[in-house]
DNA sequence: CCTCGACAGTATCTATTGGTAACTGGCTAC
DNA sequence: GTAGCCAGTTACCAATAGATACTGTCGAGG
């Protein structure tokens, strides 16, 4: 069967999966249900400079993914909770390892960058 | 422990990088270029679909952030090979891990998405 | 009574990015 | 002599991201 897509063909799934990896917001949603369930606030405050709008678009995407769950209570003021899924815990190994790479090499890149400007 | 940058501050180094490994097609390169430097061409043949002017520009931010080589012959017709570095290199891991993780559970999303599309 | 603020979003813009199609230059093969 | 090859660039358009303002409902404060 597909033991192994074919990342290269634009129809291949997986492509899919790494363009909402990708995004982004996703990631750091993840990051941030990882130490428990949220509300729509908390997690627009939490993470900088996101706009509602864009936020509601990540956790819909999400939700449609199978990685959150979205609970509504029908109080007066609303109160809307996002909880990680099991499917959505799984990711944060893989976006652990992710992060630890980025925070590895991060002076490696930022050098390569200034040695390129500099150049240039 | 994450003593280091705080991943959910706008100005957090890491949050750039992500973006650069969320951006569409340089998990794409990096996979390509994994087994030998791949001419220009080649590399946009290999991956499905990729305008030359978004390849050019994916190239670019690669190479200034030091995960590629950009290798120019003087001959006519022009011949340019890209190379991964050491550095480049170091993120086929963390990229496997990723796709791993999206061949292993793409059942499980796409049944969450037909799930969410049958009650919308 | 009137306003204010809380929450979880919409609505409506604008800016940035992604993507398409056509063009460049120097050569060589038809 | 014109048609392609490579490695792009340029001009243009569409899709997306983001900023800002607004909605509805309620209880609290004046």
């Amino acid at each position: 069967m597909v033991t192994k897509g074919d990342v290269f063909d634009p129809n291949c799934p997986t492509r899919v999966i790494l363009d909402r990896l990708g995004d982004k917001w996703t990631v750091l949603v993840v990051l941030r249900l990882r130490s428990g369930p949220q509300r729509f606030t908390e997690l627009r405050d939490a993470i900088g400079q996101v706009a509602p709008k864009v936020l509601t678009q990540t956790l819909r995407r999400m939700e449609r993914d199978g990685l959150v769950t979205r609970e509504v209570f029908p109080e007066i003021p609303p109160r809307v909770v996002y909880t990680l899924t099991p499917l959505g815990t799984s990711l944060i190994d893989p976006i652990s390892v992710l992060t630890d790479w980025a925070e590895t090499h991060l002076p490696a890149i930022t050098s390569a960058q200034a040695t390129y400007d500099a150049n240039a």
